[in-house]
DNA sequence: TGTACATCAGTGAACGCGCGTTCACTGATGTAC
DNA sequence: TGTACATCAGTGAACGCGCGTTCACTGATGTAC
C-alpha cells in the first residue's frame, strides 16, 4: 500500500519517498531564492525546476509561503554556522589578521543573505514567522553572527590586545556594517571583489587604530 | 477647447491642470512607497488614494513603472539634498561633534530611502533607470552622500584635525556602513531610536580614535 | 507463486482572483458666430 | 450676450494574463489470499 514516487526522487537512495521530495523541494527552492530572490518566484517555476507536478507541493507543505519559510530557515541556520566557523582563535595571528578574516566572513555571510531578505523586507508576516522558526532574537540570525565577533573582542581584551575602554558592541557594529555597506557596493556593481577587499582592508587598519 | 478637470486637483492653483495631476499622482505614489514599499503597491491602490480613476494615471505616464520611477527619481533627489544641508563647517565645533551630525543625517536618510530601494532590490530593470535618470554613478545618489562624507573629512585633515594618513574614503564607508547597520536594526525593531543615537555616539567615539 | 485489490502521493487541467492596461463614452471648458 | 459646437482629460467597466490553489483522476507499490 504504497504510491508511486515523484519522476525526480527516482532511485533516490532516501527510504522514505515522501522525506526525500520534501528536501528536494527545499533544496530547489533555496536555489532559486539565492539566485532570483523572492520577488517573482512562482510556484510553477519551482515545479518545473524540480521536475515535478504544479500540486506535488501541496502533499508536503500547507501552502507557498510554508515552502519559502522551511527553505529560508535552512538556509539561514546554514549559512549562520558557516560564518561561526570563521571565528578566530583570540590571541593567535595579529588582531589585524583575524578581523580581516572575520571581514571576510561577514561579507560571504551578507552575499548569501541579502538576496533572501531583499524579498522579506515587503513582507513582514513572512519575516515574523522567519524569526520565530529561527528561535533568534535577531534579525535573520544576525544577532548570533553579531555575537560571534563581539566576543572575539571580547576575548582579545582580555589578553590585552584591544584597549579595555572601547564598546566590543560598538565595534563588531561597525565591522559588520562597514561590510554591510561593500557588499551593498558590490551587489549593485559599484565595486569589484577586489576593491571590496580593499575597502575592508582600509576599514580594519582604521578600527584597529581605534582600538588602541 | 479644455477638458475638465479631476475631482482630485478642482481648486487647484496651478495653472495647468495637466501638470497639477500629473504632479499629485507623484505626490501620493511617494506617499505610498515610503509608507508601504513597491512590493504590493497596485495602481487600483494608486488611483483610490489620489481620488482619480484608473485610467487617469496612463494620460499622464506610459505605464505604472513610469510613474514608479518619476516618484522615486524625484524623492531621492529631495533626500539627497536634505542630507547636504547637514554638511558640517570643517574647523566649526569639534571632529567628533561634526561626524556625529553627519551620522544623524545618515540615518535620516537611510531610514527614509530603505523602504524605497527594497521594493527595486527585486526589480533590476527598475533600478538601472533610476540610475539613469538620477545621471548619478552610484547607487541612489549614495554616491553623492558618500562624496559629501569623504569631502569633509578631506577638510578637516586640510586642517590638521584629522591624521593625514588615514583613508577618507574607508572612513565615510565605515561611518555610512554602520549607520546602515543600525538603520537595518531599527526599521526591524531591534533598536529603539535612542539605541541607535547610543549607538552610533559610541561609533563616532572609536572612529574619532582611530582618525587621531 | 500468482492474481485481485487497496492505498495514497503524484499529476495537471481547471478555477477564482487580482493585477496592469485598454477604450468607448462623458462632460467641463474654451471658441465661433 | 447667447447658443451650438469642438476639444480632450477623466471615467470605470471590461479585457487578458499569470498567479496560487484545488481536485478528480492515475498508477506504482505493498497486501491478502
Amino acid at each position: 500500500m504504497s504510491p508511486r514516487r515523484a519522476r525526480a526522487v527516482q532511485g533516490h537512495s532516501d527510504p522514505d519517498p515522501a522525506r526525500a521530495l520534501r528536501q528536494h523541494l527545499i533544496d530547489v527552492t533555496q536555489r532559486l531564492l539565492q539566485s532570483r530572490g523572492l520577488a517573482g518566484l512562482t510556484i510553477r517555476e519551482i515545479a518545473r525546476t524540480a521536475d515535478v507536478s504544479d500540486g506535488a507541493l501541496y502533499n508536503h507543505f500547507s501552502d507557498k509561503d510554508d515552502l519559502i519559510i522551511a527553505a529560508l530557515t535552512e538556509q539561514f541556520a546554514l549559512l549562520a554556522k558557516t560564518f561561526r566557523d570563521a571565528y578566530p582563535v583570540p590571541g593567535a595571528a595579529t588582531l589585524e589578521e583575524n578581523l580581516t578574516v572575520l571581514a571576510r566572513a561577514c561579507v560571504a555571510f551578507q552575499v548569501s543573505a541579502m538576496p533572501l531578505i531583499t524579498g522579506l523586507l515587503g513582507r513582514p508576516d513572512l519575516l515574523h514567522r522567519l524569526f520565530d522558526d529561527l528561535h533568534a532574537p535577531g534579525p535573520m540570525d544576525m544577532h548570533g553572527v553579531f555575537d560571534a565577533i563581539t566576543q572575539y573582542i571580547v576575548d582579545e581584551q582580555e589578553r590585552g590586545r584591544a584597549a579595555p575602554d572601547v564598546d566590543p558592541q560598538a565595534v563588531s557594529g561597525m565591522l559588520f556594517g562597514t561590510c554591510l555597506n561593500q557588499t551593498l557596493a558590490l551587489q549593485l556593481g559599484q565595486l569589484s571583489p577586489a576593491e571590496v577587499d580593499g575597502g575592508t582592508a582600509a576599514a580594519v587598519e582604521i578600527l584597529v587604530r581605534g582600538m588602541r
